[in-house]
DNA sequence: TCCCGATGTGACCACCCGGTCACATTTCTA
DNA sequence: TAGAAATGTGACCGGGTGGTCACATCGGGA
């Protein structure tokens, strides 16, 4: 929700300003990013800040859907394929991990506002929440053509599932830029994990 | 590593000071926590917090040793039994769960801690580098008494393990008082999840 | 009783933050 | 070109932080 003011400024200085923003959101989560660093960043006055955003939670929130809008265009199609629902999951976290590679500032955005819990506390479990579901439906389906266990809790395998995934993507962004096949790789024996189990199988 | 003087101040006086430092460390992470509250919490001048700690660190890792001791002795023998994995596992979970349940605070100083990672981040790597080595030795035991799938990436074991048990011990802040019973019931779900795997089972 | 070292104190320092506002400057319009 | 509307500016505000230091107070041995 930036103001008309923003839109009517010209293309370069409203990206000076948005990629100050982007880079300090990236590097601090909200409450220890700085506007003042941002101002100074974009090279404006704090004060016209103030003109094109209400205050600094507006400006976060223009960045972080910016993040997400741009995470979800990459995602685009992943869930699409009626295919197994392991190798789904597979490709939903295989290039969720590509994303961290090409938009790295967007992927610290991203779980930045994941980590912090103080304030945006409600969105964050209204959005698991939705998550949730969409993922016991899936399952649900994969009990229901013999692919997945039908004995398992849903709620816990849910559990399970956001826990890893979501360490799994925030981890992406210690790993070093080559070795692009052993992460994916790795990516492949954590989710073999989950679909297999740890304890022996007898078949 | 207070100081001398710390140590030859009446009891009183410093549990005023444990108290207050864990009550406030409890609520926020080391970097939101406020040493001017907490002096005024424990109703002492801030220089002399000052003459006990040589700073706001110090302070906080004395509190977050006493907790870790603290945690340390209830989950004494966890370990010791020499039956199934799976069923240490479970054990451990629910222990701490436990821990959680009756020591809200220290439990959180330790969560806390967990997700902090600017400052302390080599020491959180350093444990996390114990942790999956005694993890993957008690792995490789359970492979070794057929309890345990050996085809088995043990890394990818250990960080769906530590990832699933940090998100588990995380909610337990959130838990109500009651329903004891269904959250240790949770707990054996989510372990259920982790050994027997998502995929079908044909035996 | 005197004195000296140990201990207690809170005003104060430098530094940060998000946000404001009176004023300067630019741009558009009549 | 005059004047109004939109935009730019940075000193400043109140509030927060961790940490310091000159001084006050206390306790116990000579």
């Amino acid at each position: 929700m930036p103001t008309e003011t923003f839109y009517n400024l010209p293309k370069a200085k409203q990206e000076a300003v948005i990629n100050a923003a982007v880079a300090e959101f990236a590097r601090s989560p909200y409450d220890q990013a700085s506007l003042t660093k941002i101002v100074a960043e974009a090279d404006i006055a704090k004060g016209s800040m103030y003109q094109y955003f209400d205050n600094k939670r507006e400006l976060y929130l223009y960045i972080l859907n910016m993040a997400y809008a741009e995470k979800k265009r990459f995602l685009q199609g992943v869930f699409d394929e009626e295919d197994d629902f392991f190798a789904t999951l597979k490709r939903y976290y295989r290039r969720s991990y590509l994303f961290a590679r090409e938009y790295p500032l967007y992927h610290r955005i991203i779980t930045h506002y994941w980590d912090f819990c103080a304030e945006f506390e409600e969105e964050i479990k209204a959005s698991r929440e939705l998550r949730a579901n969409e993922f016991i439906s899936m399952l649900e389906a994969a009990v229901a053509k013999g692919q997945a266990n039908p004995g398992i809790d849903k709620d816990a395998a849910f559990f399970v599932y956001h826990s890893v995934g979501k360490e799994l993507i925030e981890n992406f962004l210690e790993l070093s830029e080559d070795d692009q096949e052993k992460h994916l790789k790795f990516i492949d024996q954590v989710l073999d994990v989950l679909a297999l189990g740890l304890q022996t199988r007898k078949e």
